[in-house]
DNA sequence: CTTTGCCATGAACGTCCGTTCAGTTATTGA
DNA sequence: TCAATAACTGAACGGACGTTCATGGCAAAG
């Protein structure tokens, strides 16, 4: 039975068009179990039953288990990377990393899951799939790296090693995701700013 | 065959003991293999082959395939433990922050699969086994805690909240995991100074 | 030399895995 | 009304999984 008709009305179901319902909703929850179980512990069969179809269903929307997984992670990171380069990247170094710091844990809120897996499954990628995903985070820790070095070079922080530096920040900032829930003490603006008084004081800023 | 009377003499083994040689290569090979592929993607063949035996020989050593992970990460946090008692634990707030600091980081040239895993597989852990190395976490956490609210008192150092400052510095440090290599460019005292440097001043101090 | 009993084998168990596919159903466009 | 086709089922595939166990070899003890 095809619901969609129900819910969107009459128009753009070609025949032989993919289901607008299913797909997406196999995305959702491959996302959710991946990040709750791990990637090898979650069978296709799990994902189907949760999703409300058999297994062998799935096989009209991913080609198999490891292009979900690279799926969800690709997109997640160009999407972080679209969100990123529309948040502020303007203004003095110090002004940048508060942007790219608060960026990346207000990111949290919308996305905690994709966040979680982007850097707990990169073991389970193949190697091709991994130098893919791998590339995308170069790219969005250089952006960090390059505010630091910036901020080194005018004078404003204070840093050792900014190489080195840019992994700790990173590391620190991605912990949120182990331990920040909704329903906390804190919000996630006010973890923003906790975080950015270390950050800031970190660098020497 | 049993090889141990080559290496070890031939003292101690009286009729039935456990063979000395195998079961702590069991754990070696678990512990890497663990490390690197994830423990839900490691199966007791592959434990077995490696190690040079079949896979039913892993059940003289271990009940189960989860017990071999919990006592694996059960012994690395009482070893942590141990050992993070005999460093430095007196002086000023700030000195015993910089001990804890070195402490953390130089344990990963020891033990660094151990410390991987421990945060990272901890969702493997059934529920029960879960709770007692949470609880040890605990314990280890609480050390940082205290020297962050003993500076706090003791006006050494400037920080919002200390809670979230242990889960945040706890992440940064645990960082060094995931891209340290000991050929690499730095050593681990390099990298203890230059944590301890950006930590300290993260903390106010 | 014989007995003892640890240690390991290798086959077997039932179950689950990822994946495929012929067949059924439902809905569309003509 | 009817052919076309997307979506899904349900069964099946070979293989891998964790675990068990009867069997046997082999080193030490008597």
């Amino acid at each position: 039975m095809n619901v969609r008709s129900v819910i969107d009305g009459d128009m753009a179901r070609t025949t032989g068009s993919h289901s607008d319902i299913t797909g997406p909703r196999i995305r959702e929850v491959a996302l959710r179990l991946f990040a709750a179980e791990g990637y090898a512990a979650v069978s296709m069969r799990k994902i189907a039953a949760e999703v409300g179809v058999q297994a062998g269903a799935l096989y009209n929307y991913t080609p198999d288990k490891q292009s979900l997984l690279f799926d969800l992670m690709h997109s997640h990171m160009e999407d972080l990377l679209a969100a990123r380069s529309e948040a502020g990247t303007t203004g003095t170094p110090t002004d940048r990393l508060e942007a790219f710091t608060r960026f990346h844990i207000s990111y949290h809120e919308e996305r905690p899951h994709e966040i979680f897996i982007a850097y707990m499954e990169l073991r389970n990628l193949t190697p091709e799939n991994f130098a893919v995903i791998e590339e995308l985070r170069g790219k969005y820790e250089d952006e960090l790296s390059g505010i630091l070095r910036a901020g080194v070079e005018a004078g404003e922080f204070t840093l050792v090693d900014p190489r080195v530096a840019t992994r700790a920040i990173i590391s620190m900032l991605n912990g949120v995701t182990t331990w920040y829930r909704r329903e906390g003490r804190l919000t996630l603006t006010e973890v923003e700013t906790i975080y950015w008084d270390m950050v800031r004081k970190a660098v020497g800023a």
